[in-house]
DNA sequence: CTACATGCAAAGGGTTTGCACGGGG
DNA sequence: CCCCGTGCAAACCCTTTGCATGTAG
């Protein structure tokens, strides 16, 4: 995998419908400014920063900070999770036939790899329990470098 | 473990000596400044921030700018860590008597509970391998709440 | 004596906020 | 119609950088 994945247009529909019925029912209104960045949000082809999704939307001239408002929306309703790596600016990523997973991240070329944490978690959560902690979310990454960049370090050739 | 713990006199004053041999190896400059830093860092009960560091130094009337610096050494000779958790700056920590673990942060009182990551990056190793990413550290945290807080928020007590 | 380390202030990036205007319910 | 949502700009926090001065080697 390679930080990006594809979403089928009927799940994108649906999850926008669930984004607007979590408006309506918080007492939030549904505007096209919510629906144009909630469409490009859960449809967003990998990891995207907020200035990513601003880029894409210059075209309707929205500003930066409605981009902060409404994906802090969007994370409420489950829809999109942020994610931090070290020492970069927020990252965020559609949770869209996509569950919960770790990352590893390049520190050479960015490339974001991720795979199942499935049993790595179980045994977070089990260490959880052990110390009386309630688990609610789990950051599980590794940083280091994926295979063509230390096939180029080798080779001695330049970062991208 | 409540994210505090104690650094005997006599491996901190280890500790320093690595430095300035860091330090002398690398072609930098001993100075006063550097290990009045490097003593506060590496014997600092628990995570640190810059600002911390900064308070606890105030005396020395040493800026920021040092701070940062001199933390970025300090990292580069393996002797204090970088962590960073959703949404706060950066904090350290003394690799001092002290290896390497996952965190727990509480997100009502902000309590890091550590944890030995052993198995659980035994297991990470073995996913980096099948995804051909060579792994050089690792970040495992969980957020949620602590035992204290779990107790509080069902008496419905107010946040610390 | 020379080059590096330091303090200061200013710049920088990413994110949040205050305000007056515009559009949804 | 009223109030929330929005764009704009400014504020904000944390961190880094440029520059003149101080100091270790």
């Amino acid at each position: 995998m390679k930080g990006a994945w594809a979403v089928a247009k009927e799940d994108l529909a649906e999850a926008v419908l669930a984004f607007e019925h979590f408006l309506r029912q918080r007492g939030f209104k549904v505007t096209r400014t919510r629906l144009w960045i909630a469409e490009r949000a859960l449809g967003f082809p990998g990891h995207f920063s907020a200035a990513d999704l601003w880029g894409t939307l210059r075209i309707h001239g929205i500003s930066m900070a409605t981009i902060y408002r409404t994906l802090d929306l969007l994370e409420q309703a489950d829809l999109i999770r942020r994610c931090t790596f070290m020492g970069t600016g927020a990252r965020y990523e559609s949770c869209l036939g996509h569950k919960h997973h770790g990352h590893f991240l390049c520190r050479r070329c960015g490339t974001i790899v991720e795979f199942d944490e499935g049993e790595v978690k179980e045994f977070l959560c089990k260490i959880a329990d052990e110390h009386d902690f309630q688990l609610q979310q789990t950051v599980i990454q590794g940083f280091g470098l994926c295979a063509a960049c230390r096939h180029a370090e080798r080779e001695g050739w330049a970062s991208p």
